[in-house]
DNA sequence: TCAAAAGTGTTACAGATACACCCATGT
DNA sequence: ACATGGGTGTATCTGTAACACTTTTGA
């Protein structure tokens, strides 16, 4: 095999900023696992692994995935890539960071092998992480943020069906702010862009709320039509 | 000294994007070098080199721009990390892809001592380039667009004081769309963004236009407030 | 005086916001 | 019957879009 280039190399990881939405406290949340070797041995972190020559950085990153949450159907988005030299102590890594949002409630977190426990957190209330993971986790809320004004994204933190109500808390969690229920309501199904699946809730205590889904193909042929999502 | 990971590991590169604006034929342009070593010996490719160990990937890019445009000054920011293995035929290359947006006028290109050849293209005219540069250009310009919609970037594209017909010049270039006279002024002046330099236009055959600059103290200002520029 | 681009206001329309009550269901 | 959240319409306001002529300057 010929090289390219034979200096040395950084070394090269993903990290993955692992988003959910917990409905019952109306909160995002980020899975975190706390860390069974140096360094760092015992603080909280990102999971993330090393990149194998020969895989590209989505398979990398889909792998981390499916290790910490056992699913490999998810929304995955590359934002940033991190590389200073000193962030990781022993020697120079550049970590690829990428966010994922998955349905928080089939998600009971479990530890890996490289990992003491797994546990979700509030994205208000962090522990001290390893590494520069604060800052990475910073960064993915703000694209997060910006991500869910302009692209449908919300659902992708909800069941396949979900209620208009889920959906704004949703939004309302994200973007720390309160939203208006009829507007929201207006504004979302003018663009329609959701489907009433015909069912409903069951199980509550109150007058069941219909359930509705994402209508991918419709959003893909809106988009090519010059359609914009907006809030 | 301890390596985190003894495996091969893919190598690490920077490519810049680096975009100008024609004024004389209102095009917005990409400059490119002629590669003067294989692999893709001749061929057209994007500036970039591989990204020493103790080095981040914004300096590995500052410098890339350096050597070709001879600037350090410029609007530059990273995008997108691309990692598919067979993107350079050698080996597994991983290559951080950053844009740049420079006064056109002020860079004639000059081949570096890796190319034959520096020039700027039209970005609805580029010749076929080498490894996957065509993907990376077309993100790019993806990316630039949806970057001047909601970042005043676009005099980044300009000399340090501007014309606003200028200025709309360069939205219509990149944005591949015309806008309204006045409604432009009005809404670009009503941001409060622009400072009237007081001189105006030299060595026109007409009315001289009136010289603008950008306040970037008050940007910043008005960005803590809650302020978002749009358009 | 002509050519070329600079500069300027108003009207119409659409989308965003603000706001409060009745309805369905389970306990 | 009551408690809980589900579901709905309208009036106002604000910002966007459409549109054409006069002014300045140099040649």
């Amino acid at each position: 095999m010929s090289f390219t280039y034979q200096y040395a190399r950084p070394a090269l990881t993903v990290d993955c900023v692992i988003f959910g939405f917990d409905a019952g406290e109306h909160e995002l949340r980020v899975l975190l696992i706390q860390r069974a070797l140096p360094p760092f041995e015992g603080k909280w972190a990102l999971p993330g692994g090393f990149v194998k020559v020969g895989e590209n950085t989505d398979v990398a990153a889909r792998r981390e995935l499916e290790e910490e949450t056992g699913l490999k159907q998810v929304y995955l988005e590359q934002f940033k890539t991190f590389s200073e030299p000193k962030r990781d102590p022993r020697e120079h890594v550049v970590s690829v960071a990428y966010f994922a949002l998955v349905p928080f409630l089939s998600h009971p977190p479990k530890a890996d092998t490289d990992a003491k426990d797994a546990a979700w957190f509030s994205v208000e209330d962090v522990p001290s992480l390893a590494f520069d993971h604060k800052v990475i986790l910073d960064t993915a809320l703000q694209r997060l943020r910006l991500k869910m004004q302009h692209e449908p994204v919300g659902f992708e933190l909800l069941p396949p069906q979900f209620t208009l109500t889920q959906l704004q808390q949703v939004y309302e969690a994200v973007l720390g702010q309160t939203l208006d229920k009829r507007n929201f309501r207006k504004k979302i199904l003018s663009m329609d862009l959701l489907i009433d699946t015909g069912e409903v809730q069951q199980d509550v205590a109150h007058r069941a709320a219909a359930l509705w889904k994402f209508d991918a193909r419709r959003y893909e042929k809106l988009k090519k039509g010059g359609f914009h999502f907006a809030l």
